[in-house]
DNA sequence: GCATGTCAAGTTGTG
DNA sequence: CACAACTTGACATGC
Protein backbone atom coordinates (compact mmCIF):
# COMPACT_ATOMS: atom_id res chain seq x y z
CA UNK A 1 0.00 0.00 0.00
CA UNK A 2 1.05 3.60 -1.12
CA UNK A 3 1.60 6.04 2.10
CA UNK A 4 2.41 9.90 1.09
CA UNK A 5 4.58 12.05 3.61
CA UNK A 6 4.20 15.57 4.91
CA UNK A 7 7.20 17.48 4.80
CA UNK A 8 7.96 19.52 8.08
CA UNK A 9 5.27 22.21 9.11
CA UNK A 10 1.33 21.92 8.83
CA UNK A 11 -0.66 24.23 7.40
CA UNK A 12 -3.88 23.90 9.21
CA UNK A 13 -3.07 22.30 12.29
CA UNK A 14 -1.65 24.29 15.48
CA UNK A 15 1.15 22.75 15.20
CA UNK A 16 4.56 24.82 14.88
CA UNK A 17 8.38 23.99 15.45
CA UNK A 18 10.17 26.94 17.34
CA UNK A 19 13.57 28.53 16.48
CA UNK A 20 16.31 30.34 17.20
CA UNK A 21 19.03 32.72 15.65
CA UNK A 22 22.35 32.15 16.71
CA UNK A 23 22.75 35.98 16.75
CA UNK A 24 20.31 36.11 19.91
CA UNK A 25 21.52 33.13 21.50
CA UNK A 26 24.78 34.53 21.68
CA UNK A 27 23.51 37.73 23.90
CA UNK A 28 23.07 35.05 26.84
CA UNK A 29 25.77 33.00 28.93
CA UNK A 30 26.57 29.91 28.57
CA UNK A 31 23.96 28.50 31.38
CA UNK A 32 21.39 30.94 29.98
CA UNK A 33 22.26 29.69 26.55
CA UNK A 34 21.24 26.06 27.74
CA UNK A 35 18.25 27.44 29.51
CA UNK A 36 16.86 28.93 26.52
CA UNK A 37 18.27 25.97 23.57
CA UNK A 38 16.33 23.58 26.60
CA UNK A 39 13.14 25.69 26.32
CA UNK A 40 12.60 25.28 22.75
CA UNK A 41 13.99 21.70 21.93
CA UNK A 42 11.53 20.35 24.91
CA UNK A 43 8.86 22.63 23.22
CA UNK A 44 9.95 20.79 19.72
CA UNK A 45 10.42 17.77 21.18
CA UNK A 46 6.70 17.91 22.10
CA UNK A 47 5.54 19.40 19.01
CA UNK A 48 7.22 16.55 17.05
CA UNK A 49 4.57 14.02 19.65
CA UNK A 50 1.44 16.11 18.49
CA UNK A 51 2.96 16.24 14.78
CA UNK A 52 2.85 12.33 14.75
CA UNK A 53 -0.33 11.97 16.44
CA UNK A 54 -2.08 14.25 13.87
CA UNK A 55 -0.54 12.37 10.83
CA UNK A 56 -1.82 9.28 11.91
CA UNK A 57 -5.75 11.04 12.60
CA UNK A 58 -5.11 11.96 9.06
CA UNK A 59 -4.68 9.06 7.39
CA UNK A 60 -1.07 10.34 6.44
CA UNK A 61 2.07 7.59 6.66
CA UNK A 62 5.33 9.20 7.03
CA UNK A 63 6.40 12.83 8.67
CA UNK A 64 9.74 14.17 7.52
CA UNK A 65 11.34 15.89 10.51
CA UNK A 66 12.76 19.23 9.95
CA UNK A 67 16.33 19.57 10.67
CA UNK A 68 16.30 22.52 13.01
CA UNK A 69 14.34 20.32 15.47
CA UNK A 70 17.12 20.66 18.02
CA UNK A 71 17.65 24.44 17.22
CA UNK A 72 21.62 25.11 16.65
CA UNK A 73 22.68 21.69 17.68
CA UNK A 74 25.78 21.65 15.28
CA UNK A 75 26.61 25.79 15.18
CA UNK A 76 30.00 26.16 15.77
CA UNK A 77 29.63 28.84 18.92
CA UNK A 78 26.34 28.23 20.73
CA UNK A 79 26.40 24.29 19.11
CA UNK A 80 25.39 21.98 22.54
CA UNK A 81 24.84 17.85 23.49
CA UNK A 82 21.26 17.06 25.14
CA UNK A 83 23.16 15.74 28.02
CA UNK A 84 24.51 19.79 28.53
CA UNK A 85 20.84 20.75 28.81
CA UNK A 86 19.39 21.33 32.34
CA UNK A 87 16.16 18.96 30.60
CA UNK A 88 18.00 17.15 28.85
CA UNK A 89 16.63 14.02 30.27
CA UNK A 90 12.90 15.20 29.52
CA UNK A 91 13.61 16.07 25.57
CA UNK A 92 15.54 12.68 25.68
CA UNK A 93 12.12 10.88 27.37
CA UNK A 94 10.13 13.12 24.96
CA UNK A 95 12.03 11.96 21.96
CA UNK A 96 11.42 8.51 22.95
CA UNK A 97 7.92 8.25 23.17
CA UNK A 98 8.30 9.82 19.79
CA UNK A 99 9.81 6.53 18.79
CA UNK A 100 7.23 4.67 21.10
CA UNK A 101 4.26 6.40 19.14
CA UNK A 102 5.44 5.91 15.90
CA UNK A 103 5.86 2.55 16.33
CA UNK A 104 2.22 2.60 17.61
CA UNK A 105 0.76 4.23 14.42
CA UNK A 106 3.56 2.77 11.85
CA UNK A 107 4.44 6.23 10.90
CA UNK A 108 7.82 6.71 8.83
CA UNK A 109 10.37 9.07 9.94
CA UNK A 110 12.83 10.92 8.05
CA UNK A 111 15.16 13.54 7.80
CA UNK A 112 16.30 15.96 4.81
CA UNK A 113 19.42 18.06 5.87
CA UNK A 114 19.17 21.35 4.38
CA UNK A 115 21.36 22.36 1.43
CA UNK A 116 24.50 23.04 3.50
CA UNK A 117 25.17 19.56 4.46
CA UNK A 118 27.61 17.90 1.30
CA UNK A 119 29.92 15.59 0.95
CA UNK A 120 31.13 15.86 -3.06
CA UNK A 121 32.81 19.56 -1.59
CA UNK A 122 36.72 19.23 -2.37
CA UNK A 123 36.82 22.13 1.01
CA UNK A 124 37.75 20.07 3.83
CA UNK A 125 36.01 23.04 6.20
CA UNK A 126 32.37 22.08 4.63
CA UNK A 127 32.56 18.43 4.69
CA UNK A 128 33.48 18.67 8.36
CA UNK A 129 30.44 20.75 9.13
CA UNK A 130 28.46 18.68 7.26
CA UNK A 131 30.03 15.05 8.58
CA UNK A 132 28.83 17.21 12.23
CA UNK A 133 25.21 17.86 10.78
CA UNK A 134 24.94 14.37 9.83
CA UNK A 135 25.83 13.14 13.31
CA UNK A 136 23.60 14.91 14.83
CA UNK A 137 20.88 13.72 12.38
CA UNK A 138 21.62 10.25 12.92
CA UNK A 139 21.49 10.89 16.93
CA UNK A 140 17.91 12.11 16.59
CA UNK A 141 17.52 9.41 14.27
CA UNK A 142 18.00 6.78 16.42
CA UNK A 143 15.85 8.50 19.52
CA UNK A 144 13.08 8.80 17.59
CA UNK A 145 13.02 5.93 15.19
CA UNK A 146 14.00 7.40 11.58
CA UNK A 147 15.33 5.23 9.25
CA UNK A 148 16.32 8.17 6.29
CA UNK A 149 18.76 10.47 6.14
CA UNK A 150 18.29 11.99 3.01
CA UNK A 151 21.24 14.07 0.94
CA UNK A 152 21.48 15.41 -2.68
CA UNK A 153 24.77 14.97 -4.51
CA UNK A 154 25.57 18.55 -3.74
CA UNK A 155 28.25 20.64 -6.13
CA UNK A 156 29.95 19.61 -9.56
CA UNK A 157 32.87 22.14 -8.96
CA UNK A 158 33.18 22.06 -12.87
CA UNK A 159 34.17 18.34 -12.63
CA UNK A 160 30.73 15.78 -12.16
CA UNK A 161 33.08 12.67 -12.55
CA UNK A 162 36.15 14.22 -9.41
CA UNK A 163 32.69 15.39 -7.35
CA UNK A 164 31.07 12.05 -7.67
CA UNK A 165 34.17 10.20 -6.64
CA UNK A 166 34.20 12.48 -3.51
CA UNK A 167 30.94 11.89 -2.79
CA UNK A 168 31.56 7.68 -2.91
CA UNK A 169 34.64 8.31 -0.83
CA UNK A 170 33.01 10.53 1.77
CA UNK A 171 30.49 7.82 2.01
CA UNK A 172 32.14 5.39 2.65
CA UNK A 173 33.74 6.18 5.43
CA UNK A 174 31.16 7.60 7.09
CA UNK A 175 29.82 6.30 10.49
CA UNK A 176 27.69 3.66 10.17
CA UNK A 177 24.66 5.17 12.47
CA UNK A 178 24.69 7.71 9.42
CA UNK A 179 25.87 5.52 6.48
CA UNK A 180 22.76 2.90 7.07
CA UNK A 181 20.45 5.55 7.09
CA UNK A 182 21.78 7.53 4.66
CA UNK A 183 20.12 8.08 1.08
CA UNK A 184 21.28 10.17 -2.10
CA UNK A 185 18.34 12.09 -4.26
CA UNK A 186 18.55 13.43 -7.55
CA UNK A 187 17.86 17.36 -7.71
CA UNK A 188 16.96 19.58 -10.27
CA UNK A 189 19.94 21.42 -11.63
CA UNK A 190 22.95 18.97 -10.88
CA UNK A 191 22.69 15.07 -10.04
CA UNK A 192 20.16 13.09 -12.05
CA UNK A 193 18.58 9.22 -10.97
CA UNK A 194 21.89 8.34 -13.85
CA UNK A 195 24.43 10.16 -12.39
CA UNK A 196 23.54 9.10 -8.73
CA UNK A 197 22.80 4.89 -9.50
CA UNK A 198 26.25 3.74 -9.70
CA UNK A 199 27.10 5.55 -6.17
CA UNK A 200 24.24 4.36 -5.07
CA UNK A 201 24.81 0.63 -6.25
CA UNK A 202 28.60 0.48 -5.18
CA UNK A 203 27.93 1.42 -1.60
CA UNK A 204 24.17 -0.16 -1.24
CA UNK A 205 22.79 3.28 -0.76
CA UNK A 206 19.31 3.27 -1.86
CA UNK A 207 18.35 5.92 -3.95
CA UNK A 208 15.34 8.34 -3.31
CA UNK A 209 13.56 9.50 -6.84
CA UNK A 210 12.12 13.00 -7.14
CA UNK A 211 9.76 12.82 -10.00
CA UNK A 212 9.56 16.63 -10.29
CA UNK A 213 13.45 17.01 -10.22
CA UNK A 214 13.60 14.61 -12.78
CA UNK A 215 11.38 16.33 -15.00
CA UNK A 216 13.14 19.48 -14.58
CA UNK A 217 16.34 17.81 -14.72
CA UNK A 218 16.16 14.78 -17.25
CA UNK A 219 18.62 12.50 -17.87
CA UNK A 220 17.23 10.25 -20.58
CA UNK A 221 15.47 7.81 -18.40
CA UNK A 222 11.65 7.50 -18.32
CA UNK A 223 10.21 7.78 -15.49
CA UNK A 224 8.90 4.26 -15.68
CA UNK A 225 13.08 3.58 -15.76
CA UNK A 226 13.59 5.78 -12.95
CA UNK A 227 10.58 4.50 -10.58
CA UNK A 228 12.56 0.84 -11.37
CA UNK A 229 16.10 1.89 -10.56
CA UNK A 230 14.74 3.37 -7.51
CA UNK A 231 12.39 0.66 -6.45
CA UNK A 232 14.99 -2.00 -6.89
CA UNK A 233 17.66 0.14 -4.77
CA UNK A 234 15.35 -0.22 -1.60
CA UNK A 235 14.05 -3.66 -2.11
CA UNK A 236 17.28 -5.34 -2.40
CA UNK A 237 17.80 -4.00 1.24
CA UNK A 238 14.48 -5.39 2.06
CA UNK A 239 13.15 -1.79 3.18
CA UNK A 240 9.96 0.28 1.67
CA UNK A 241 11.01 2.52 -1.38
CA UNK A 242 10.53 6.60 -1.42
CA UNK A 243 9.75 8.82 -3.08
CA UNK A 244 9.59 13.03 -3.48
CA UNK A 245 6.85 14.76 -5.30
CA UNK A 246 6.14 17.88 -5.90
CA UNK A 247 3.83 20.22 -9.03
CA UNK A 248 5.67 23.06 -10.20
CA UNK A 249 4.53 26.37 -9.07
CA UNK A 250 3.68 28.37 -12.54
CA UNK A 251 3.32 25.43 -14.87
CA UNK A 252 6.26 23.71 -16.98
CA UNK A 253 6.82 27.00 -19.21
CA UNK A 254 9.27 28.61 -17.52
CA UNK A 255 10.63 28.42 -14.54
CA UNK A 256 9.07 25.37 -13.20
CA UNK A 257 11.29 24.71 -10.30
CA UNK A 258 9.32 26.06 -6.73
CA UNK A 259 6.79 24.32 -5.52
CA UNK A 260 3.22 25.50 -5.82
CA UNK A 261 0.47 25.14 -3.38
CA UNK A 262 -0.88 21.75 -4.13
CA UNK A 263 -0.34 18.60 -6.30
CA UNK A 264 -1.87 18.64 -9.76
CA UNK A 265 -2.80 14.26 -9.76
CA UNK A 266 -2.33 14.41 -13.63
CA UNK A 267 1.89 15.11 -12.02
CA UNK A 268 1.61 11.85 -9.56
CA UNK A 269 3.39 8.80 -12.06
CA UNK A 270 0.41 6.34 -12.29
CA UNK A 271 2.52 3.64 -11.98
CA UNK A 272 3.25 4.86 -8.55
CA UNK A 273 -0.11 4.02 -7.41
CA UNK A 274 0.07 0.05 -7.01
CA UNK A 275 3.30 0.00 -4.95
CA UNK A 276 4.06 -0.96 -1.36
CA UNK A 277 6.25 2.67 -1.04
CA UNK A 278 6.39 6.50 0.52
CA UNK A 279 5.75 9.47 -1.17
CA UNK A 280 6.29 12.35 0.07
CA UNK A 281 4.30 15.54 -0.61
CA UNK A 282 6.16 18.74 -0.95
CA UNK A 283 3.76 21.17 -1.40
CA UNK A 284 3.43 24.87 0.43
CA UNK A 285 -0.78 23.79 1.25
CA UNK A 286 1.31 20.69 3.25
CA UNK A 287 -1.63 18.48 4.79
CA UNK A 288 -4.00 20.21 3.30
CA UNK A 289 -3.08 19.47 -0.38
CA UNK A 290 -1.67 15.76 0.64
CA UNK A 291 -5.59 15.32 1.70
CA UNK A 292 -6.78 16.76 -1.60
CA UNK A 293 -4.35 14.61 -3.38
CA UNK A 294 -5.40 11.06 -1.88
CA UNK A 295 -9.01 12.06 -2.12
CA UNK A 296 -8.62 12.93 -6.09
CA UNK A 297 -6.57 9.82 -6.32
CA UNK A 298 -8.94 7.72 -4.42
CA UNK A 299 -5.61 6.73 -2.11
CA UNK A 300 -6.43 5.00 1.18
CA UNK A 301 -5.91 6.21 4.60
CA UNK A 302 -3.13 5.39 6.06
CA UNK A 303 -4.35 3.95 9.84
C1' DG B 1 -0.67 44.76 17.47
C1' DC B 2 1.49 44.61 13.05
C1' DA B 3 4.88 45.47 9.42
C1' DT B 4 9.50 44.71 8.23
C1' DG B 5 14.33 43.08 8.16
C1' DT B 6 17.28 39.35 9.48
C1' DC B 7 18.89 34.86 10.19
C1' DA B 8 25.13 29.61 10.53
C1' DA B 9 26.18 27.26 6.93
C1' DG B 10 27.03 25.98 0.08
C1' DT B 11 26.34 26.05 -4.61
C1' DT B 12 24.22 27.16 -8.83
C1' DG B 13 21.77 29.78 -12.23
C1' DT B 14 19.48 34.09 -13.46
C1' DG B 15 18.98 38.99 -14.17
C1' DC C 1 27.94 41.20 -9.48
C1' DA C 2 23.86 40.59 -6.44
C1' DC C 3 20.41 37.69 -5.38
C1' DA C 4 16.98 33.93 -5.30
C1' DA C 5 16.27 29.13 -4.93
C1' DC C 6 16.79 24.97 -2.43
C1' DT C 7 12.44 20.91 2.01
C1' DT C 8 10.43 24.96 5.43
C1' DG C 9 9.37 30.81 7.87
C1' DA C 10 10.05 32.30 12.54
C1' DC C 11 11.70 35.71 15.40
C1' DA C 12 13.35 40.23 16.97
C1' DT C 13 12.79 44.84 16.35
C1' DG C 14 10.61 49.11 15.74
C1' DC C 15 6.61 51.73 14.93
Amino acid sequence: MLRLGLCCLFNQAQIRFRAATAKVIKKLDRPGQLIRLGELCLDNACALVAAVEEVHRLGIGAFRVSSPLLPLYTHPEVGYCLEELPNGDEITAMLSSVRVLKDKHRIRLSFHPDQFTLLSSPRPEVTTASLRELEYQAKLAVLIGADVINIHGGGVYGDKSSALLRLLQQISVLPELVRSRLTLENDDHSYTVKDLLPVCEKLSIPLIYDVHHHRCNPDGLTVAEATAACLQSWQELGREPYFHLSSPKFGWQGKPRSHADFIDSADFPIEWKKLNATIDIEAKAKEVAILKLMEELALPSWQ
